[in-house]
DNA sequence: CCAACATACATGAACGTTCAACTATTCCGC
DNA sequence: GCGGAATAGTTGAACGTTCATGTATGTTGG
């Protein structure tokens, strides 16, 4: 649908977008689209699994005994907690993770990564942090980048300070 | 590509990413799953359809007479052509499409745009730049808006200059 | 205390996407 | 023209995500 004209004019309740914003827009989905592709293409030919994966790995290294509570994780990696707990039984099948119950709150779990999984993390690791270079960083000025990254800051504060619970931390 | 053999993965090979690019790509990775959720649901809710449909609609109401061959409408739409003609399907099945063979080219279809089916974009349309503008513009100066445009472009060319053949068309 | 509610997580069905065939048509070189 | 390769599109299986629901545990007000 063409956002910058119409032909029935209901100027009153829609805010339409400007020729600029449009093409802005569709850059970024292209955009977006390109890096979604390339990171999930190169994630699945060389570790055979998904990006959402991958981050759920990515984010257990991190944390203290390489251990984080279900629902804890979701909100760093960026999942719903079903998809967690359907990616966490994948990964718990592979070997990857483990996980028990939670002593001093018995409704949650804690999934731990394992040294298995941390070897397939570091495996994966160079060849996806090389593709995100090569797509992302290579391809703009250091100086872009900081324009990039206040322009997430800004997305996510503006969304995160009004309505939604906080959802979209960076991780 | 790289053909160099890459055995074991040291340090001195891997170009790791900076902590200032890392937080960046973790702002982008956040940015991009509000904006991706906030727009995916807002579409179910209002339009029972997910962004991928809608663009495809979107962008045979935009073609002459609305319709396009399938190989372009795949390509203007940013999706695969197995997906298009999955969501063509469906899309026909729900009578906003119809396919008819090419007369030229035998071998493909054309797809055009029904008048329900652009009454139904023209419905959901309005919801739905709102809340583009709500999650992204509404977020950023007009400067910003700029830098953005530019930062996508220079993604876009940087990758499609090189190897891939022009697949991430801005739409 | 306990009933009502909230939280943490799992589960299964429905749906969309991907990948690897597969069919049909066109293009190309000889 | 004819055989082989390329192109256009479809199809079905495998997989991941979402949504609604279910179960178990924790919390809270009367």
């Amino acid at each position: 649908m063409d956002t910058t004209t119409r032909t029935a004019p209901t100027e009153q309740d829609a805010r339409w977008l400007t020729e600029h914003e449009q093409t802005t827009w569709r850059s970024f989905l292209a955009m977006q689209r390109l890096i979604r592709d390339t990171l999930e293409r190169q994630l699945q030919r060389d570790a055979a699994m998904p990006m959402t994966y991958y981050i759920i790995l990515a984010m257990l290294s991190e944390a203290p005994q390489r251990t984080l509570r279900m629902s804890e994780l979701a909100v760093i990696a960026g999942t719903s907690q079903s998809q967690l707990s359907h990616a966490a039984s994948r990964l718990e099948e592979s070997g990857w993770i483990t996980r028990r119950r939670c002593e001093d709150d018995k409704r949650g779990y804690l999934a731990t990564l394992t040294d298995e999984g941390f070897d397939v993390l570091r495996k994966a690791a160079p060849s996806h942090v090389e593709s995100v270079r090569s797509v992302l960083f290579d391809a703009i000025s250091p100086q872009q980048v900081d324009q990039l990254r206040d322009i997430c800051e800004a997305v996510l504060t503006h969304s995160c300070g009004e309505e939604s619970p906080m959802r979209y931390i960076v991780g």
